[in-house]
RNA sequence: GCCCACGUAACUCAGUGGUAGAGUACCUCCUUGGUAAGGAGGAAGCCAUCGGUUCAAGUCCGAUCGUGGGCUCCA
């Protein structure tokens, strides 16, 4: 990426590419006369060398640090205090592994016979103030590769020694602050009293170098910033974030449970979930008639044969529950839907004429996922797939692609998501299927996207063994990303189940087949949506469209004249004829989340008509229950219209 | 699966070795009140499960199950 922009007091300001040491691009910029210099590092490698070579007769300002780079900069230094308060605490009883900045703020890794606790983090932070109050400086140096690895095996330091006997490099820095030296290629700020807002977030195990049949090693995770301010605003969104969190939601709401009785991973949609839910299926099935899909239904389970021939209990065992014995034959519970249609695709003799064939089913599988992995909706053991098998002709996948995507992108607006990140994975490094073929349909996806004008990055050799693919991070309104979209074309499926068509020429051929799911799993859909709208669905989605209340037992039957009206004209209402101040009943309807109350006294019976009170507060006159359905039919259309 | 933490009433939580608690929800009664909690009373727990230590265990120890934060893996 990145270039150095390096500007100066009087204005100047010139840009470096990466690698440059700034104090040589400052030469270029600073005439010899003038050495008071201000640096804005909009994306630095090399910060610290300025600090260090500028120090003597340049001020330097803490400009960069309220930048990304610099927060970066500062998060990786924070990183390291953290370190050196823990050897300062500690001592040889600790070895340091890696700390690297992230986003949002920093980590390092221990290794410690007893792990850390947060307990731990009000000594560790009094420490690290107490440091960073010194202002102990941050000097870089440099060691060659063998006088390098000899300093950390003589301090005991294993992964540091590790780290180093796979570097490359003849030389290596170090940064020493205090008695901490560590191996780093930097940049950090010149001293730790740069380091003023920084807090110690929650302790968590990894794998030495992610590999999880090595050490097990105590992570610190930590964030710093530029000001309390920033820190304080930090803490806010994800203070903001737990509220939102869909498990927590989802109780509330009453959408949805999991029980220990049932199994982990497992959920049972509570009457108001199903009724979401249901209402997305609908959406979904609607859509994809209009687009030219076909809806299929297949079974749960199969002869174990099945899943020898699709390879599957080859290469996705480890994700498959065991099998079941009926009449003497194996059988075995489905983790995807493919061998399903390619079932119905055999069931009758094909043509070129007959493609596209596109056939979608909102089907579920079971797939083995560890305990530690599992996560309210978002990660479970059985789970509904919006599939969907597309089969073609090789001149027609791009087109189908496209159509594709853009199915996607409208489906995906109608739920507020209009922000994504692409990917496209290429061929990785075994593979099935033919070099002609991958080229193609990795062209096929590439053109697609680019006649779609989309923004995409390629991750080379990402894709899956038998093909390439597509997958779509969609940004909630917290901008945390999402993986559910994905489009996967298959040269190994068609192959193994010998799928053939008759051609133009008379001859047999294999068609291309495209997976795809657009929202994912439902569920896991679903517990993004709660999250990304707080659990406040609009009027279209809500489970409960409006709640009708009566302020006393008078009213009660002209609320129970409105209510069966009201649902007979296909509106979702629910009624509260409690013997309760109103009070109250708004109270509750509100943290239902309820979009619409209907607030029913002696003025509205004898007017024959019902107070529309929304939930942000706003009062509409009164109206006739003919006039409310009007408005939740024409607010429902303007938020499934389609763009 | 791995590391750490946690598991007490339907929910949110207090209870650190000596008779199981609060608020909310629920039920009953009073109250009929116009835009985010009216009042009184009542019922409700095998303290996740199993085992151990102890005169005595919700509390200490171990195992199992489950949850959370991560790691690894993924729709």
């Amino acid at each position: 990426m990145a270039n150095i922009t390096v500007s100066i007091a009087n204005g100047a300001s010139k840009s470096f590419p990466t690698g440059v040491r700034i104090i040589d691009a400052l030469a270029e910029l600073v005439s010899g006369k003038k050495r008071k210099a201000t640096l804005a590092v909009k994306a630095g490698e090399h910060l610290l060398d300025l600090a260090a070579e500028l120090h003597a007769d340049t001020t330097l300002e803490p400009v960069g640090v309220e930048s990304e780079a610099g927060l970066e900069i500062l998060r990786h230094s924070t990183a390291h205090l953290m370190a050196l308060a823990v050897k300062e605490l500690y001592g040889d009883e600790v070895k340091v592994a890696i700390g690297p900045a992230i986003e949002d703020g920093f980590y390092y890794d221990f290794d410690r016979p007893t792990p850390f606790t947060p307990e731990d983090f009000d000594r560790i932070e009094a420490k690290m103030a107490e440091i960073a109050s010194a202002a102990l400086p941050i000097t870089r140096s440099e060691m060659s590769k063998p006088e390098a690895l000899a300093f950390f095996a003589k301090q005991g330091e294993q992964y540091k020694v590790e780290l180093l006997e796979e570097m490359e490099a003849d030389t290596v820095s170090l940064y020493t602050q205090g008695n901490f030296v560590d191996l780093c290629r930097g940049p950090h700020v010149p001293d730790a009293s740069w380091i003023k807002v920084f807090k110690l977030l929650r302790v968590a195990g990894s794998y030495w170098r992610g590999d999880e049949h090595r050490q097990m090693l105590t992570r610190i995770y930590g964030t710093a910033f530029a000001n309390k301010k920033d820190l304080q605003a930090y803490l806010n969104r994800l203070e903001e974030a737990r509220k939102r969190d869909h498990r927590k939601l989802g109780k509330q709401l009453g959408l949805f449970t999991i029980q220990d009785q049932i199994g982990p991973g497992l959920i049972l949609w509570q009457p108001r979930g199903a009724l979401l839910r249901h209402l997305i299926e609908d959406y979904w099935k609607d859509e994809h008639y209009r687009n030219d899909y076909q809806l299929l239904y297949t079974p749960h389970i199969a002869r174990q044969d099945l899943w020898n021939t699709s390879g599957h209990a080859d290469f996705y065992s480890e994700n498959m529950y065991a099998p079941m014995e009926i009449d003497e034959v194996l059988y075995q519970l489905k983790p995807m839907n493919c061998p399903f249609h390619i079932g119905v695709y055999k069931a009758d003799p094909h043509s070129y004429r007959d493609f596209p064939i596109r056939w979608c089913e909102l089907g579920t599988v079971y797939r083995y996922e560890r305990t530690g992995a599992l996560h309210g909706l978002l990660r479970v053991r059985g789970f509904t797939q919006d599939d969907a098998h597309i089969f073609c002709r090789p001149d027609q996948l791009q087109d189908e692609i496209y159509n594709i995507i853009s199915l996607n992108q409208h489906i995906l607006k109608t739920f507020g998501f209009d922000q994504y990140d692409i990917y496209l994975s290429t061929r990785p490094e075994k593979y099935v299927g033919s070099d002609a073929n991958w080229e193609l349909a990795t062209q096929a996806l590439k053109q697609a996207l680019d006649r779609m004008q989309l923004d995409y990055s390629i991750d080379p050799g990402e894709g899956v063994f038998y093909g390439p693919k597509i997958d779509i991070k969609i940004k909630d309104q917290l901008n945390r990303s999402w993986q559910c979209s994905t489009i996967q074309v298959d040269f190994n499926l068609p192959e193994r189940f010998a799928m053939s068509y008759t051609g133009d020429d008379g001859a047999e051929h294999q068609p291309i087949m495209i997976h795809r799911a657009l929202m994912g799993s439902l569920e896991r859909f679903i517990g993004v949506l709660i999250e990304h709208y707080a659990g406040a669905f609009p009027l279209w989605l809500a489970p409960e469209q409006a709640r009708i209340m009566n302020i006393t037992d008078d009213q009660a039957e002209w609320c129970n004249e409105v209510y069966t009206q009201l649902r007979s004209q296909g509106v979702r209402i629910e009624k509260d004829l409690r013997n309760e101040k109103l009070n109250y009943k708004i109270r509750e309807a509100q943290m239902m989340k309820v979009p619409y109350m209907l607030i029913i006294g002696e003025r509205e019976r004898e007017d024959g008509t019902v107070t529309v009170r929304k939930r942000n507060g706003e009062n509409l006159p009164a109206m006739s229950p003919d006039a409310f359905v009007q408005l939740v039919r024409r607010e429902c259309d303007e938020q499934l219209r389609t763009v």
